[in-house]
DNA sequence: AGGCGCACCTAACACCGTTAGATTACTTCA
DNA sequence: TGAAGTAATCTAACGGTGTTAGGTGCGCCT
């Protein structure tokens, strides 16, 4: 008997320690990005996470099942950040200039986050997880950049071997995601046999090289 | 006086004790190599590593300073390794093809030895480290690039707004390097939701179109 | 023959991620 | 009000890590 009463009641101090649980959960986020960003994910310890809010490292694991759970909700939000700063190009009419600020967008994003770029791309992570099945945060992005490669073929401003979207969004990827790497990752960087020039700039002539490439009429 | 009497005999065991301690070292790097690609870096301990050619864990501090030396060496030999495949491209006459089959190459050669460009390009590494200031290896097959860019640009063959032969290696390299990246690390190989090209297909028109983008006279 | 140094070892340190189980604080219901 | 229950946090511990200090034995050189 006594099946628990269906639990109606909302309660008033229930949804108080939600709002609370998921507080904390915030903070030891929180805690974890300025941790993993500044020292590295390596470097990071639990122990240094929790210290930093006043917490025992096992409490951690009542919020996450582990540390790659941290990395992995941290990456979850940079997908969608990023993301979300490129669909703000959705207004921008000619699809050609949409491309091309898209990607310069993405090595600024990049540059910005330096850390979080890593953590979304360049981090060899154990498995991807089957439970976090979801919707894919990428699948917005990649689908956005998708349909306007769509939208350009259709309106035939490619050259007509271009005709398969996928296939030109890797190749357009490439491009910014390779700049983007260069930079955050470049070898040499202390002494320097290569010398990196402006990103931005750099991005720009990139952006522009590509899509010159692809387009059917050769642009001035 | 007795100013040691400069030690002029290689006394013929000595050099064969330094041939065997250059062997095991050798073996070291092996195991270290296998575990590495095979588990992963951080999940590689020394003691495994030891283990799997019968020393302690400790014997390695013998023949190097810490993990992170092990590390870099082997991405020193792959380091050269690449560039060593890149420089035979150096027979073929039309700088644009040969400026083409590197692009490809380079993506071959990262998808032919995955762990090693992740080890070279995509892993973190605390510090490049001063101690390592002789000849950077990767400054040969950089300057390689850039020789090839400058030939090109010399003949005229590039739109006249690109002259910097600094500038142009990193945009090239940017392409091919991205492509390489986004087939070792990409997101969502589990749930698919892209569909990644075959790659040497897409390296082929990547080089097709960045190079088109560069070249004054339009190609077919 | 005797001394020396090299290559390797054992033991240990401090720290790591993670788990088990106790403890506290607070909500709920009689 | 008080008993019961539960959620959040703690302490203690386990097995493992990279690394260092100091010892051991063997082979080379004088």
């Amino acid at each position: 008997m006594s099946r628990t009463s269906e639990n109606k009641t909302p309660s008033l101090s229930r949804v108080r320690r939600e709002r609370e649980k998921a507080a904390t959960r915030q903070r030891i986020l929180e805690a974890a990005r300025e941790l993993f960003t500044t020292e590295g994910y390596a470097q990071t310890s639990m122990r240094r996470i929790a210290d930093q809010i006043g917490y025992t490292a096992t409490a951690i694991y009542h919020h996450f099942k582990d540390k790659d759970a941290l990395l992995n909700e941290l990456c979850l939000m940079d997908f969608r950040a990023l993301f979300e700063a490129l669909r703000q190009m959705d207004q921008i009419p000619d699809p050609i200039t949409r491309l091309r600020l898209m990607g310069q967008n993405y090595v600024k994003f990049a540059l910005a986050h330096p850390q979080q770029f890593r953590f979304m791309f360049l981090v060899e992570r154990p498995i991807p997880g089957p439970d976090q099945i979801t919707i894919d945060p990428a699948e917005d992005g990649y689908a956005f950049l998708l349909n306007n490669l769509s939208e350009a073929i259709e309106l035939g401003l490619f050259r007509p071997e271009f005709k398969d979207p996928e296939l030109l969004a890797q190749i357009v990827w490439s491009g910014v995601h390779g700049l983007a790497a260069i930079h955050l990752t470049a070898p040499g960087k202390s002494h320097p046999w290569m010398e990196l020039r402006d990103p931005d700039e750099t991005a720009r002539q990139l952006s522009d090289v590509v899509l010159r490439g692809l387009l059917r009429e050769p642009t001035t």
